[in-house]
DNA sequence: TTGCTATTCAAACGTTCGTTTGATACAAAC
DNA sequence: GTTTGTATCAAACGAACGTTTGAATAGCAA
């Protein structure tokens, strides 16, 4: 427990500062002495802890992404956890709830959000990061949730083509706020994300198949 | 037809290769001396021309985005002529394709995929432009042409977050092609696009009620 | 020709960038 | 007390940035 006590460190603060400005504006945008009077120390503490602005991003997704990540995918999990199998409205409605609710602050999930859609769009090394040790293994294992409850003629590859739709769903309604409360007139607060949260549970729900819901929930 | 011949002007020449700079990079990642040295013109033309690089970054969505997106629009259009009214699947199946496939070069699709969704991303001042003279009526015709063949107990609300769904799911399958490529191992050739339109579809068709499909295709 | 306008160009502008440096402070080890 | 190693700091570095300048070059009208 003493391990990392409250570890008000310059190193942990500048990953803090960093990750927030990064999220919000892009790696190109947001310069070092930004950074670092942010996080109320010297212009040279980043080169000093992590050896450059490039590293301190990286860093960034492995110390404070990833886990964050696993928050997530735990969260996931423990909704699940007790329905053996689960059913298809449970997966798929834990899976959302994980992400537009779930376990993180809403600044973290906006972070959050905002930088898987970043290294996305601009893959800059991160990508690997997220590729191998987050998604892909996540993905598998959505579809062995999925797969026993959907039909035998449906493939793998049809399979993850529609786990990466509510992936996409989910994404972008936590990612492109600014434009989704524009279309819709509405601010994102809980009430809004709970409608969203319905709404993908149930618009995946139907789009993943729609066979074999009725007879779960009667 | 003389009225713009072939219009290999530097003006022109600026305009073609920012956009393909600023949508492979974004704003920041790209210099006026990259954009200028990719139209082989001199580093002051920009500041000429346009006066000054976030200029010529509107420029391009003005006089090159739009246009690009009424194209996409009336191919939509085209493909339901004659249709009166159109079924679910038509008007799912024309919006699915009229974005991955669609009238645009390969090169024009990624370009404008990437364009938006950086500016969806980070909102430099064109996603006004967007959003009012593009998506908001966009979707207000959509809304029009689902409405009909959906349940009246759907609410504006509801039929408008489902439209941003099939919205996302186009959007990030054409923008996040690397990502989407490495996890399902396939590349993005004409048969994988088609593949994508096919799965949309049947996903946003399914999604969006599933109920009144049967009767339209026996 | 002479003027006028529009465009291109090399050069330089001032600013900001990421990074480096060398001095300083502070604590634990000897 | 001295040494050693870690951390912070102000200052400066060279490079790259967006922009400006003023001269050179065209094209066309008078």
């Amino acid at each position: 427990m003493t391990e990392k006590p409250i570890d008000n460190t310059t190193r942990l603060r500048l990953l803090k500062n960093a990750e927030l400005l990064f999220a919000e504006k892009g790696f190109h945008a947001v310069s070092v002495r930004e950074i670092t009077k942010a996080a109320k120390c010297n212009l040279a503490a980043v080169n000093y802890h992590f050896g450059g602005k490039m590293n301190l991003y990286l860093e960034v997704f492995r110390s404070r992404w990833i886990p964050r990540a696993r928050r997530i995918r735990h969260s996931f999990e423990a909704a699940l956890q007790g329905l053996d199998p689960p059913f298809l409205d449970d997966v798929v409605g834990a899976l959302a709830q994980a992400f537009l609710e779930g376990p993180l602050t809403d600044e973290e999930r906006r972070c959050h959000s905002q930088l898987m859609y970043r290294e996305l769009a601009n893959p800059t090394g991160a990508l690997d990061l997220l590729a191998e040790k987050v998604m892909q293994p996540f993905f598998m294992k959505l579809r062995n949730l999925l797969r026993p409850h959907l039909p035998e003629t449906i493939g793998d590859d049809r399979l993850l083509l529609s786990i990466m739709s509510i992936i996409a769903m989910v994404i972008h309604f936590n990612f492109s706020r600014e434009a989704v409360s524009r279309l819709t007139g509405r601010t994102y607060d809980a009430a809004f994300k709970a409608r969203l949260v319905e709404h993908i549970t149930e618009f995946s729900l139907k789009g993943l198949g729609g066979m074999n819901i009725q007879e779960q929930q009667p």
